[in-house]
DNA sequence: GGCTCCATGTAAGGAGTTACATGATTCA
DNA sequence: TGAATCATGTAACTCCTTACATGGAGCC
């Protein structure tokens, strides 16, 4: 049928995997809606990434296609197989591995060379609009989250958003006042 | 002399330069040394990264190279040309736009799908591993930050480390508690 | 004299991006 | 009947990864 020596799966292969597993039955263009609606930029889920990906699962015998009526032509819709679920529960199975892995984060590595601006009040006025910008960010991903009706499990989830942004506020925040005690 | 319609530069590209710019001059290799230490893993610093590059820092002209002597062979180090140097503060003066961007986190996207794992106490038992995991990974980075002497700055970026742990963990000890209280 | 770094690459391949295409369906 | 949305791809390209390769320098 199809190879069984399913490679390590990427982050986006398993996201579409259990995104298809989450309204299964449904198309590839569902799975593509659902990613645009992401709070994180990460998943931008282009045609040219989805298509492929869902392509890849099913050769891995993870999902299976079916062709529901639609129109004239009928459109593709996808479910997991018993191995696509199993995958699954591995995939999220390693949660306590990644938990332990501290996150990439652009804020933290242009912080790092702060330096490389030479005026000190030029620092703090660029640390004070990130700071401000951090929190209107917050504010939209609160309204964002509360506009949604979700499981316990995905407000929970959705939760994480809104910690990460707050010890963000506060982080910025904290430089700030450091920078400017430290000045002049 | 070399094109100046230099594209924007990826985050590694970025981070590169800016590592130069710390040591300069210094080799490709003490960057890749570099990145071997951080705390993120996205930098892993490959040779195959590196070297391609900071070839292409030199083909922009942000970047110049000079021969040191050493041994008979003697070696390359790179040192940033002023048009390098501007482009190093337009990137870290772009700190307020990322500021207010989502990061990626494969703890949370995991978490989302949670109940792919039928059994209650299974997922309470995986969230339990995963904020002790997290949980050691923060006295390590504390420790990795605290046994290094760096600037005030720095100590400020790499705080950022350390906040967005902190967060991660108190994050899944609400996440445990909610599903212990929704439990039976 | 050998082990460990320092130093500098290249080759093959994976994975995703943007941009380009195309067409059918649904709803106002 | 026109616009927005649903649906499904492909082509060219970029960037990074792993793995392979090589050789000198410094130290015990």
């Amino acid at each position: 049928m199809h190879e069984n020596a399913t490679p390590a799966l990427t982050e986006l292969e398993a996201h579409t995997l259990s995104q298809i597993w989450r309204q299964q039955p449904c198309s590839a263009y569902a799975v593509q809606r659902e990613f645009a609606k992401s709070l994180t930029p990460e998943w931008s889920g282009s045609a040219g990434a989805i298509y492929p990906v869902t392509a890849r699962l099913r050769r891995y015998g993870l999902v299976e296609a079916r062709t529901k009526r639609w129109g004239k032509k009928g459109k593709t819709v996808l479910a997991l197989t018993p191995a696509g679920e199993a995958a699954l529960r591995r995939w999220v199975g390693r949660l306590d591995e990644v938990a332990g892995v501290t996150t990439a984060d652009p804020t933290r590595t242009r912080l790092f060379f702060l330096d490389v601006v030479p005026d000190p009040a030029a620092r703090i006025a660029l640390v004070a609009r990130a700071a401000a910008r951090a929190e209107v960010r917050l504010a939209e991903i609160r309204e964002a989250i509360g506009a949604r009706s979700a499981s316990l499990i995905e407000q929970l989830a959705a939760g994480g958003a809104i910690a990460a942004m707050e010890a963000r506020v506060a982080w910025l925040k904290h430089v700030l006042e450091q920078l400017r005690e430290s000045g002049p």
